[in-house]
DNA sequence: TGGCAATATGTCAGATTCGACATACAGTGC
DNA sequence: GCACTGTATGTCGAATCTGACATATTGCCA
């Protein structure tokens, strides 16, 4: 659930993710947020840096290209965990995560 | 998916938990369990350090009493994400994290 | 312009994670 | 010993997330 709350009505379909984020957003949501969004720019720094297409990075984070454009767009359906792991797959460091985190204060 | 499935298929070599984590374990891999267990414990101290009872943050953070314990676990069942929204909630500051992370190097 | 590689977006079945509950264990005071 | 408070563990239905696929869009070069 990642990113909070879901409207609790049966309104099949409606992906909460992105724009009704500018209403009601608490503290600590909008620091979620921004951390999704730091932790993607990361993710997509440090791949370009690596020279892959996201194709390649699929291929080592064994999932799919969709899914890497996805997270470094923090698609609302990619979470925090997926985001984190794939940094750490393609090697980032401790203390680029450091970084990323600080970034957001 | 943190860590892993524990379907039982065939797939050799995927861990799951916490014990089995010192056979076959890839570097990523070690790093991401690490990033865990300290995550975990910045979110003991904090809830200590604020004064509150697992009750008392399953209630700030919508959750419940077990789900707070298997955080403070690092259980295999709990997501780094929500281990993260946790931590926000209770007010931990990006400085926090990026401290946090940092203990993983 | 067309063609091609890279990236973005939509959808879905199956896997994972969620909160909640029941219950067990640990510690403290009586 | 019992009662009580706080924490740990196991399970489950419901909700979310994931990889894969199809398809659209963008960017670039001849």
């Amino acid at each position: 659930m990642p990113t909070t709350k879901k409207s609790q009505v049966a309104h099949p379909g409606w992906r909460t993710g992105t724009v009704q984020d500018f209403v009601g957003l608490t503290d600590e949501e909008a620091a979620y947020v921004e951390l999704r969004h730091q932790l993607a720019k990361s993710l997509r720094e440090l791949r370009i840096r690596l020279d892959l297409t996201q194709i390649d990075a699929a291929k080592r984070l064994k999932s799919s290209q969709s899914r890497v454009a996805k997270m470094e767009a923090a698609d609302a359906t990619v979470s925090l965990d997926l985001l984190l792991r794939a940094l750490l797959t393609l090697g980032a460091s401790p203390e680029l995560l450091a970084r990323t985190m600080r970034r957001c204060a």
